[in-house]
RNA sequence: GGGCGCGUAGCUCAAUUGGCAGAGCAAGGGACUCUUAAUCCCUAGGUUCGGGGUUCGAUUCCCCGCGCGCUCACCA
C-alpha cells in the first residue's frame, strides 16, 4: 500500500509546523482573481510589462511544477482559470525561493510577485513569497490521461472535476441551466415554492415509492414520486402561477436515462391548458438554451439537436400509425389491437390493457425516432389520470410530452379539475393496483377535497431537468449529468 | 434481475502457451535559469478486487462473492 508519497507529504507538513508556518491558515491575504488579471493584461506585451513590472498576488492551486535549479514554474488553478508562476533564485529571497521549491503539487497557495512574460510571451506571475494556504497530502491524478475510470470518477467527483475538463464543463452547463429556468420562469410571473419532500401519501406519477418513517409523529411516509398534487393544492388556493425544482425519488430500475434521485422541474399556471404549457415549454427550453449554449443549435455527441423555431406537435395515434401503420382509434380493446398489430407485420408486447398496449407501441417505434424536439400529444386516458379528456375523443386526454434525443424531457396536461371525474379515475387506479399493478396511483382524499373546493383551468408542466442537462452538456448517461450518482458500497 | 465485459503501483496502462509482475506520470535523491505531458541519472513503491479450487508453479484456467461498465428487462 503506497502510504509513501503522503507520509514524505506528511513530513513536509511537520517541517512547515515545526519552522512556525501554519499549513492551514484561518486568513487568506489580499489577492486577484485569475481570470481577471489574465483579462487586464492579455492584450498588454512583455516590454512594456517588463518595463510597469506591476505587483500582483493570486491564490490557488499548483496543478503542474517544473523545476529548473535555480529556475521553477508552477501552475495555479483557482474557480477553473490556471495562471503561470515563475519562481527565480535571482529575483526571491533566499529563504523565500527555498520555500518555493518544497511545494507539492494540490497544494493551495498565495503567490505574490510581478508580473512578466516569459520568452513564450506567456503572462507568468515571477513571485517574491509565496504562502502556504493548505497543505495537500495526496497526490492529484496522473495529468495527461487524467481520472478515466468511471468508478472512480463518480465517487471521488472532486478529483474527476480537477482532472476532466469536460466534467467541470457539465457542472457548469447544469448550474446555468437551472438557473436559466429560473430566470425564465420568474419572468413569466411564477412564484418558486417548496411543497413536501416526505407525504404521507405519494402521488403525481406512476411509480414505486421509497418509503420512510417519521418518529415525532410515529407515521409511515414516503419521499415524493411528483410535486404535482401539492402544486395544484397551491393553485386551489389562488397562488395562480408556481413552480417548484426539487428532488424526485422512484424506487425503481437504473438506466442511462433514469435516476432514481433525480431533479424535477413542474409549474402550474391558472386559466392555461396543454396548448399554453406546449408554448411556454418551447419557449423556455429555447431560453435555456440559448443562455446555456449560446444558441438554439446544440451539438450533441456529433448530432445537432436544434430547439429554435416551432417543435411539431404531433398526437400520439398520428406517430403510431406513422410508424407502424397501426391505427389504434380503430381499435377499443386489447384483443382487436393485438390483432390490427399483428396484421400490420408487428409483434405485440404482452401489455394486459388497450391503453398499455398503446403505450408499448408508441415506446418502441416511435419514441427512439424522436431526435429533434418533438410534442407528442393526446394520450390514451387509463395512463393519465390527472388530466383532462379530450374534447373531441374521450378515450385519449389533453396531455402532451415532449422528446428530444430519443428520451422524454417532460410532460404536461390540462389539469384535471372536474372533482367528480377525478375520484373516479383514483377509484381506477385504486381497481388497477389491486388487480398487481403497484405502481398505480392511491386515492388522495385530502386532494380531492382540494378540487371539490375548485380549481381554476390549470395547465401544468413537469421537465426532467437531468435530461435537459444531458442534452446541453453532451453527456450520454444522466449519471454524468448529477454530481454524484448513487453508488454502492466499495466494500462489503 | 438476466447476458456480456472489466478489476494489476496513487493515476494511465503492459505482462508471450500457466513460468521471477513491468513501463510512463506522480513520489524520494541528484543535475539543470524559459518550461508548459520539461529533460537526464539513480531509488523506492504490489494482498494482481476478495475467497476457494486445479497445478510443481496462477495476474493468466475453473468456481463463488464484491464493485464498475455496456446491454436487455423494468422504469406508462
Amino acid at each position: 500500500m503506497s502510504e509513501y508519497e503522503r507520509e514524505a507529504r506528511r513530513e513536509r507538513l511537520d517541517e512547515l509546523r515545526a519552522s512556525g508556518v501554519d499549513p492551514y491558515p484561518a486568513r487568506v491575504g489580499p489577492r486577484e482573481r485569475i481570470h481577471e488579471v489574465s483579462e487586464r493584461y492579455a492584450q498588454v506585451d512583455g516590454p512594456t510589462l517588463e518595463a510597469d513590472a506591476p505587483a500582483c498576488a493570486l491564490a490557488g492551486r499548483i496543478v503542474a511544477k517544473r523545476s529548473f535549479g535555480k529556475l521553477m514554474f508552477l501552475r495555479i488553478l483557482e474557480d477553473g482559470e490556471t495562471l503561470q508562476v515563475s519562481c527565480r533564485k535571482q529575483e526571491m529571497e533566499p529563504d523565500a525561493f527555498a520555500f518555493a521549491k518544497v511545494v507539492d503539487v494540490g497544494d493551495f497557495v498565495r503567490v505574490e510577485g510581478v508580473l512578466w512574460r516569459t520568452k513564450t510571451d506567456e503572462l507568468t506571475l515571477d513571485a517574491r513569497v509565496i504562502e502556504m494556504l493548505s497543505k495537500s497530502l495526496r497526490p492529484l491524478p496522473e495529468k495527461f490521461h487524467g481520472l478515466t475510470d468511471v468508478e472512480a470518477r463518480f465517487r471521488q467527483r472532486y478529483l474527476d472535476l480537477l482532472a476532466n475538463e469536460d466534467s467541470r464543463k457539465v457542472a457548469v452547463k447544469r448550474s446555468l441551466t437551472l438557473r436559466a429556468m429560473r430566470r425564465f420562469l420568474d419572468g413569466r410571473g411564477f412564484l418558486e415554492v417548496e411543497t413536501p419532500v416526505l407525504q404521507p401519501l405519494y402521488g403525481g406519477a406512476h411509480a414505486r415509492p421509497f418509503e420512510t418513517r417519521y418518529k415525532a409523529y410515529d407515521q409511515n411516509v414516503y419521499l415524493r414520486i411528483s410535486d404535482e398534487l401539492y402544486l395544484k393544492r397551491l393553485v386551489v388556493g389562488g397562488l395562480d402561477r408556481v413552480y417548484e425544482i426539487g428532488h424526485n425519488f422512484r424506487n425503481e430500475g437504473v438506466s442511462k436515462k433514469h435516476s432514481p434521485e433525480f431533479t424535477m422541474m413542474e409549474c402550474y399556471q391558472a386559466f392555461a391548458d396543454y396548448n399554453d404549457m406546449m408554448d411556454l415549454t418551447q419557449d423556455m427550453l429555447q431560453s435555456i438554451a440559448k443562455e446555456v449554449s449560446g444558441g438554439t443549435k446544440v451539438d450533441y455527441l456529433g448530432e445537432d439537436i436544434d430547439f429554435g423555431g416551432d417543435w411539431p406537435r404531433i398526437p400520439m395515434h398520428e406517430a403510431i400509425l406513422d410508424r407502424t401503420g397501426v391505427d389504434v382509434t380503430a381499435t377499443d380493446d386489447v384483443a382487436s389491437l393485438r390483432a390490427a398489430i399483428q396484421a400490420a407485420g408487428h409483434v405485440p408486447s404482452d401489455a394486459p390493457t388497450w391503453a398499455q398496449l398503446v403505450d408499448d407501441l408508441f415506446s418502441e417505434f416511435v419514441e427512439p425516432e424522436l431526435r429533434q424536439p418533438t410534442f407528442i400529444t393526446n394520450h390514451p386516458v387509463a395512463l393519465s389520470p390527472l388530466a383532462k379528456k379530450s374534447v373531441e375523443d374521450p378515450r385519449f386526454v389533453e396531455r402532451f410530452e415532449v422528446f428530444a434525443i430519443g428520451i422524454e424531457l417532460g410532460n404536461a396536461f390540462s389539469e384535471l379539475n372536474d372533482p367528480i371525474d377525478q375520484r373516479e379515475r383514483f377509484e381506477e387506479q385504486v381497481k388497477a393496483q389491486a388487480d398487481g399493478d403497484d405502481e398505480a396511483h392511491p386515492l388522495d382524499e385530502d386532494f380531492l377535497a382540494a378540487l371539490e373546493h375548485g380549481m381554476p383551468p390549470t395547465g401544468g408542466l413537469g421537465i426532467g431537468v437531468d435530461r435537459v442537462v444531458m442534452i446541453l452538456g453532451g453527456v450520454a448517461n444522466i449519471r454524468e449529468a448529477i454530481l454524484f450518482p448513487h453508488m454502492r458500497p466499495e466494500s462489503a
